[in-house]
This record gives C-alpha cells, structure tokens and sequence, in this order.
RNA sequence: GGCGCAUUGGUGUAGUUGGUUAACACGCUGCCCUCUCAAGGCAGAGAUCACGGGUUCGAGUCCCGUAUGCGCUACCA
C-alpha cells in the first residue's frame, strides 16, 4: 500500500508557521516513503475563507519546496458527497434527525459557554448526552422531514463502551463513549460539519497517514467513530506537538503578529531552505541530533517515531527588532547563506537587489565574476537577505547612508584624517596595478610616513566606502571597490569633517 | 465543570531495556586571532531533570498524587 498523507488549511489568513510545519512533516514522510502529499483546502467556512489565504498557503508552500502531488481539492467542492453520507447514516438507522431548534451563540465566548453550560449540567444531573429525537420512530423523522422541520442531523454513539486507536506519536488513545456528546454532522441549514468532511475527503483521497497538530487529538476518537459507521478502514495518525509563544501561550496571529505568518520569513529575508531546516527541528530531531539538514538528509533522517510529545516555544521578543524572531532560526539562516554553494545564493541577491532597485543587468553578465566575488566576501556576516541591500548597499550603489555611529567612532574621533583620507586617495590614485596587496602596502606605507597608526586609516577608509564601522577585511574592500571608486568615495569626506568643526565651533 | 496531553539549564533538544561527575545546538561571559565586526579556536557560567511520595542496592528513566501549561468539549475549523 502507497502512502498517501494530505495537508489541510484552512484558508482563512495567512499560512501559520505550525501549519506550515505539518505541511512540512507530511512532505517528509511522503517522500521518505515514497509516498503521495497532497493538497485539500478546507474552505467549508466560507464566510473565513478568501482566495487571497489560498494563493499565500500555495505560495507559502512552494517557497519552502514542498510540492504537492495530483489535483488540488477544494473541501466546499465535495459538500454534496459529506451530506448523501450523513442522510446514508440516517437510513441505516446509525444517525438520527435532530429537530431541537437550532440555538442562538455567541462565538466568542463559546469556550466559557461550554464550561458553564457542562457545570450546570453537573448540578442538576442532566446526562448532556440526552437527546429526545435520537429514538424518534423511523416513521415519525421521515414524516416530520417531509413536512419541511428543520433539522440537524447528528450522529448516534452507543451508550456503553469506548473507542480507542495508536497514536504513532502520541502511543495508545482511549475515550469512553460517555465523553462524547452525539456530534452533529448536517447542520440544520444542511451545511456539513468538520469532522465529517474531514473524514470523507481523507476517504475519497485514500489517505493512509493523518499526520496533525496535536489540537485534534481528542476529536480523533468522534472521527474514528465515522470511519467505523462508514464501515471502512480507518488510517494512521500520528499527532505533532503544538508549536508555542514565549509565555508558553497560545502563538497566534491576532496576538503575535507577523512572526507566525510564514509569508513574513520570505520577506525578511530568509533563505527558504534555511527556514525549512529550523521548522523541522520544531518538534522532531535527527536520530544522531545533527542539526544542519539539507532537505535530502531530511527525507533521509526523518520518521514519525522522532517526533515528540511536548510542546515547543518558538522564542522571539516582540518589539525588539534585534530578536524579532527565534535567534536559532536567525543563526542558521546565516549559517545558511555564508555556507550555501555561491550559485545558489546568487539568484536570491539578485532579487534582494531587484527589489530595491540595486539590480544591473552586467552583474549577469560582464560583470558576473566581480558579483559573485563581492556577495562572497560579503556574506560573511550577513544574516539575512535583506543585509545585501541594507548595509551591503555601498558595493552596489553610490548612493548609501552612512551609520551615525560609524562616523563618530571612525571619522569624527580624529581631526587629522581630514587631511589624511584625501592625501591617501592620491596615493591610490596613483597605484598602476590596482589589488588588496597594492592597497595595503601603500596604506602601510602612508601611514608610516604620516604617524599615525594603519587601523586609524584603515577603519576611516571604511566608513567611506561602505558607510559601515563592520565588514569584511579592508584591503578586500579597496579591490572589490576598484580604484575609482575609492578614491572618490575618499576625497568626498570633506562634509563630515565640515559638520564636525561646525559642532566643535559651539 | 469533564476528559485528554505535556513538564530535562533562557530556548530547541539527547538521554533506546533504571547503573560512573545529565550530553549537544542556539544564546550568554572571557581569552586567542585581528584593521572593525563576524566566522573560527579555546575556556567558562547556567539544570538538585516541575513538586511530593513510593518501588529499588540504585530513578530524569517505573508507579501514585499535586501543581502548572496547553488542547478538546460548538448546528467553528
């Protein structure tokens, strides 16, 4: 039997990191097991769901390379089958017409309704499991039907027993019959419920392994009472922990933002296989706990039996841009781009660049190698995408900013390079060959007969050119800069040394 | 209210059938390297394994209880 495991958002926002996991562990598995992933849109709530969310939940899981096999489905598509298996249900006598009218709620509060509505229960001993239509006469429903009352239908639990199943993560599941209310399956406007369109789409797809956040492990047991009145086999699951907020909450998109939104990733620059790397150590580890994984080691490594139990928090501090999101997940998309074959992170530059209107046709071409040179050096201590046009922008760009505190620490805090950058800017003009090991011996050199020490020019020089107090080594910069443009960059210094008399004046 | 699941340093985790000073990664501190910042190398701080009982010669590992967190409990998904 062919594994066949299936991804189900509903497209109502944004893709969520924790969904954008499970979609991640589906793939996995179905391409460990040579298997099938497919794709089904839960789009039954139709007042939630826009196209917007199902385009940004395809986009989302393209950007991380999980591709998904065979014909997207369109849950709302298939109501017409939900409901011939509920009225099916009803004739086999395994459901019943709930004629009850239908009760007024407040969405929400639902969750303090239920604890209330339970505790009230309690203390007049009412068994909530108590239904006046779940033994009306076959005849009676039919007649009533017929004559237009409304009705919800729900599905009939037997009273005594209980119903059990293998969590492949969770292990060995029980619930007793009397912890399960008879779930409604038809609502009385004749719109199917959850549990059971769930259940007949995984059906009518041959889904072998429902592979889920841990939020539907209880609901599991109504939904394998379906499978057992639908009289078919029931498949595997295998629930996944919960992925967490800081304060060990609930991580949510109204409350937290961008962060659990996995377009946000893709926008702040992460390299999508750095991403999936990090989503996969949420909640699963390699058997040896190797934590850099390309996607082939993790087919090769994963299996649902290295899935944990407990939740995990996804740590990241809100307004603090500095660690907006997991610092792990910020470590390894860096590890990731100064690591990741230079080809590959090329294309990624190149739109960075694009965006920001950096981008020139001669980096593809005449000017192909110096590119990959510069984002090479560069990329040392880059974190994320957005660096290349951010603080590399002085290598693309004669027009950048200068960081305030770059100044101060390496123009201002010297009165003499006034004089001195200018002066050094002759002698690289005068250079005839033009390399790192021609710029620093005549740095050195300058710097000898001046007096001064070489880091005071080699650091002024580099807020010149690259506006920046960091970056790579300097004598790279000046070759990678070329001649003209640093001895440019370094004449231009006069107004910072203008401004600073000016402060000195008051 | 009921039911379920979880609980190892700040975070992510390892700890296969109970047995030496609880391991790894991120983060943090210091040193080395050095033109800056990273990277890299070295060293270090940080966990009485939620708490309380029990079983045992011996428990993070088994049992019971408590607490906390989360989930489900809906004519939401």
């Amino acid at each position: 039997m062919t594994v066949r495991v299936r991804f189900a958002p509903s497209p109502t926002g944004y893709l969520h990191i924790g969904a954008a996991r499970s979609a991640l562990f589906n793939w996995l598995y179905a391409q460990k097991t040579g298997g099938k992933f497919l794709l089904r849109i839960e789009d039954t709530d139709l007042q939630r769901s826009t196209d917007e969310s199902t385009r940004s939940i395809i986009d989302g899981l393209e950007w991380l390379g999980l591709h998904f096999d065979e014909e997207m489905i369109f849950q709302s598509a298939n109501a017409d089958k939900h409901r011939a298996a509920a009225n099916k249900l009803v004739d086999e006598g395994k459901a019943y017409r709930d004629f009850t009218p239908r009760a007024q709620r407040d969405d929400a509060n639902v969750k303090q309704n239920i604890a209330e509505r339970a505790r009230t229960q309690a203390v007049a001993g009412v068994d909530p499991r108590s239904n006046e239509y779940r033994d009306l006469s076959k005849a009676e429903s039919d007649r009533r039907a017929a004559a237009g009352e409304p009705f919800a239908v729900r599905l009939k639990i037997a009273r005594e027993g209980k119903t059990h199943f293998e969590d492949i993560v969770y292990g060995p599941q029980e619930r007793a019959y009397s912890e399960i209310e008879d779930l409604v399956l038809l609502r009385s406007d004749g719109h199917p419920l959850y549990n059971l369109s769930v259940v007949i789409d995984d059906i009518e797809m041959g889904i072998t392994h429902v592979i889920r956040g841990q939020d539907h492990l209880t609901n599991t047991h109504k939904q394998i009472l379906l499978y057992e009145a639908l009289e078919t086999s029931v498949p595997q699951f295998a629930h996944l922990p919960l992925i967490l907020a800081p304060n060990k909450g609930k991580l949510s998109k109204r409350k937290h933002g961008e962060v659990v939104s996995l377009t946000t990733y893709r926008d702040r620059g992460f390299v999508p296989a750095a991403f999936r790397n990090f989503l996969a150590l949420l909640g699963w580890s390699a058997p040896e706990g190797k934590e850099m994984l390309s996607v082939s080691e993790l087919v090769e490594e994963f299996s649902l039996e290295h899935i944990h139990r407990s939740p995990a928090v996804f740590n990241f501090q809100e307004n603090d841009p500095r660690h907006w999101t997991d610092e792990k997940a910020l470590w390894m998309n860096a590890e990731y781009i100064r690591t990741m074959p230079i080809a590959e992170l090329l294309p990624m530059v190149k739109a960075e660049l694009r965006a920001n209107k950096l981008w020139r046709e001669e980096y593809e071409d005449d000017d192909r190698e110096w590119f990959a040179k510069v984002v090479d050096l560069i990329r040392q201590r880059f974190f994320t995408l957005k660096d290349f046009s951010a603080q590399g922008r002085a290598y693309f760009s004669d027009d950048f900013d200068f960081a305030e505190e770059a100044v101060n620490k390496n123009l201002r805090k010297d009165p003499r390079l006034k004089d001195l950058l200018p002066a050094f800017a002759e002698r690289l003009e005068k250079l005839d060959s033009f390399n790192a090991e021609a710029a620093e011996n005549a740095l050195r050199q300058f710097a000898e007969e001046s007096g001064v020490k070489a880091g005071l020019l080699i650091n002024g020089s580099r807020t010149m050119l690259t506006g920046q107090a960091v970056g790579p080594s300097m004598f790279e910069v000046f070759e990678i800069l070329g001649q003209k443009r640093c001895v440019e960059r370094l004449r231009s210094g006069v107004p910072w040394f203008d401004a600073m008399n000016a402060l000195g004046d008051v």
